[in-house]
Parts: C-alpha cells; sequence; structure tokens
DNA sequence: AGCGTCC
DNA sequence: TCGTCTGTCGCAAGACGCT
DNA sequence: TGCGACTGACGAC
C-alpha cells in the first residue's frame, strides 16, 4: 500500500530524481530490505508451491533466490521484519484476530536468514521507518522496496525493482534531489504526501497529483492550504497532523544498537532445513550455493567483521551525495547488553539486534 | 528470448 | 473548455533452466 | 490480486 501516487507524481513532476542503476553498483553496500513488502509480494505472484505438508513455500523460495541474486552481485543485506502497526493506521480487510500473514513464515524466514549468514533487524513498527533510519544514520545506503512511504520516512534513497531475474536496471529514488526539484522541505514533502492519501490519514477528494503539489507549493502547509478549502471538502477523519507526527517521529529501532555481520553461508545448515524439512529440491539449492561460493571466494578472503558501512568514493553515477558526516558514530560504543545477547545468537547463525522499549 | 516448472 | 480525478477493465505478477 | 492503461465524470478557471 503506501502512497500510490507519489510514483506517479515523481515520474511526472521530477523524473530527475529517478536514474537508472545496474545492480552491480550496489556492490559493497549495505541495502535494508522490507522483507514484509518482499514477502508479500512472493505470496501475490501466483504460481503457489505447495509442499508435500501443505506448506506454502512460494516467499520462502522467493526469498532465496532474491537474496543469493544480492549476495551474488556483492549486495551486503540486511532485511527488516515489520513490527506491530500504530493504531491509527487504516488497513482494509485484515481485522484483528486470527491471520496475521506470513507469521509462521517468519520463523522460516529467520531461519533462512540465518543460514545464509545475512543480518535482519525486528522492527518496532513499521518496517519502513526502521529502513529509513538505517539509511539515515548511514548504517545502510538504501532502502529495498516498491512500498513509497520509505520517501516520507525520511530514506535518502528507495531502490525499487530489484529482483533476481530482473537483467534490466533498478529504479533508484533520491530523495534530496526530488526535494530539491519539487522545491519543498522535508516536512512538507511529507504534508504532500499525507494530502496525496496515505495509511494514516483520510484524503480530501478532489485533490490529486497536480493540485496537491500546485497547493503546497504556493502555501507551504496543509494548515495554511486548509484555510483555502471548503470545509465540507475535509473528511472527519483527515488527521493530518498525527499521521505527519507518524512520518517524522516514528517507532523505530535504536540504531545505535545495531550491529550488522555477514557471514558466509552455512550450506549444510541450509540444504538440511530448505531441502530435507522444506522439500525445496535439493540439486537446486546446491547448485546455487556452489555458483554463490565460487562468486564469493575469490573475491572476500575474510568476511569483515564490523564495518558495515560503505567507501562512499568515486561513482559519477550518484555525484550529489548528502553529508556523509555523521557516518562512524552510532556503533561501537554500544558494547553493554547487546553484546550478549549479539554474541549468543552469533553462535547459532547470525548477528542481529533487539530493542528493548 | 520464450515457455514450462517449481511443490 | 480544458485539465484532472476516479472508476473500470485486462493482464502479469517470481525465478529458474531447458529449448 | 493489484497495477497500469483507457475512459467517462467532474470541478476549476
Amino acid at each position: 500500500m503506501g502512497i500510490q501516487k507519489l510514483a506517479s507524481l515523481i515520474k511526472k513532476e521530477a523524473p530527475e530524481s529517478i536514474s537508472a542503476v545496474p545492480p552491480r553498483d550496489y556492490r559493497d553496500r549495505v541495502l535494508a530490505i522490507d522483507a514484509s513488502v518482499a514477502i508479500y509480494q512472493f505470496n501475490a505472484a501466483i504460481p503457489t508451491i505447495i509442499n508435500r505438508d501443505g506448506e506454502d513455500l512460494s516467499a520462502l523460495q522467493g526469498m532465496f533466490y532474491r537474496t543469493v541474486y544480492m549476495l551474488e552481485n556483492g549486495i551486503k543485506p540486511v532485511f527488516v521484519l515489520e513490527g506491530p502497526p500504530p493504531a491509527l493506521k487504516h488497513r482494509k480487510g485484515n481485522s484483528d484476530g486470527k491471520s496475521t500473514p506470513g507469521h509462521g513464515r517468519r520463523d522460516d524466514l529467520e531461519k533462512m536468514l540465518r543460514y545464509l549468514g545475512v543480518p535482519y533487524i525486528q522492527a518496532t513498527g513499521e518496517a519502513e521507518a526502521t529502513c529509513a533510519a538505517l539509511v539515515k544514520h548511514c548504517l545502510a545506503w538504501g532502502t529495498v522496496t516498491e512500498d513509497m512511504d520509505a520517501l516520507p520516512f525520511g530514506s535518502t534513497r528507495l531502490i525499487r525493482n530489484l529482483k533476481a531475474n530482473n537483467l534490466g536496471n533498478v529504479e533508484e529514488y533520491n530523495l534530496p534531489k526530488l526535494l530539491k526539484l519539487l522545491k519543498l522541505s522535508p516536512e512538507q514533502f511529507v504534508e504532500l504526501c499525507i494530502l496525496l492519501g496515505c495509511d494514516y490519514s483520510g484524503k480530501i477528494k478532489g485533490l490529486g497529483i497536480k493540485k496537491a503539489l500546485e497547493l503546497m507549493q504556493k502555501h507551504g502547509s496543509i494548515e495554511r492550504i486548509l484555510k483555502t478549502i471548503k470545509k465540507d471538502r475535509i473528511p472527519a477523519d483527515f488527521r493530518y497532523q498525527e499521521a505527519k507526527q507518524l512520518f517524522l517521529q516514528p517507532s523505530v529501532v535504536d540504531v545505535s544498537r545495531v550491529q550488522l555481520n555477514w557471514r558466509a553461508p552455512d550450506e549444510e545448515n541450509l540444504v538440511q532445513f530448505l531441502s530435507h524439512e522444506k522439500h525445496l529440491n535439493e540439486t537446486k539449492i546446491r547448485t546455487k550455493l556452489a555458483k554463490l561460493r565460487a562468486i564469493q571466494q575469490p573475491k572476500e578472503k575474510k568476511t569483515p567483521k564490523k564495518r558495515s558501512a560503505q567507501s562512499s568514493l568515486s561513482d559519477p553515477n550518484n555525484q550529489k551525495q548528502p553529508k556523509m558526516t555523521d557516518f562512524f558514530m552510532a556503533k561501537k560504543k554500544s558494547q553493554k547488553q547487546p553484546q550478549r545477547r549479539a554474541a549468543r545468537l552469533t553462535k547459532s547463525g547470525k548477528s542481529m539486534e533487539l530493542p528493548v522499549p
């Protein structure tokens, strides 16, 4: 869901903020993956794969191949798992009670990621918000998602269309560039997104892409725009201030406690889990892993232990880079409690981090 | 590149 | 009158590997 | 299932 109209607005009004990037350009970069959107994508993709135990393997299989594809390209993915949504969120259909889709799958995904040597983070709220926080704090280069919400959450880069099968380029949305082209402040941009229609608030009918942008550029805030609009056009559930807060100060993981580590895949456990337990074809899994190993082997002699970030030099593609100032900052100092927990988890597989309220 | 299969 | 919003319809959607 | 393209409807100027 998210803000559907935002993508078309950008394509029409500020296409220069989108660039086509070959996946290889993300080599050695950390990308934050919104796991829930990806899982949903795989579940929605029709050919449902059912194993002999009646389990739907579409998402697990899809995530496996896509993740390996990223690793083959030298990308360092970190998966962000969705937390509980804000109370204000309008969801359609989904009443409380039963199926939290992907709940049983979540354990499977976590297990696979651990064996793959890929870190993941349990978000405290919307996954997009935590992805954006990682990017803002330079723990990740960009957010990989189809959900445009990552932009109003403040992810400086949003990467769409990153798929294993895709031989073409991905779409990279650059937030600073976008703001400049639209002539909006970050706050105004969030308000624009609310006008376009988000999950947290009702919407004023009759305001679409063109009008919303024009009004925001002219008046500078929703508050002032509302004065120019007849009251009967404003719906009762137009709670733009609350929505704004949810975008500007969302519940996110404490990034200073995040430690990201990547390790070589544990092939035997992967085969045990994916093939013997979940009944995915063993030959295919092994072939894929062997290919990945062949790619990784000659390159990296040692997996870098800490030091998650990126070398941001070079690259004529993105000459425009917001400040890389606060760079290492965050980590290094989290040595207390997370350490113990991280160590424990690392033993069995991968690193991760868990917040405490 | 197109198309059938994945379980 | 023109431009923009909104509703409806149709299709393709994920990835692999063999041909 | 949801999205993009096409169309009709509606409001702004």
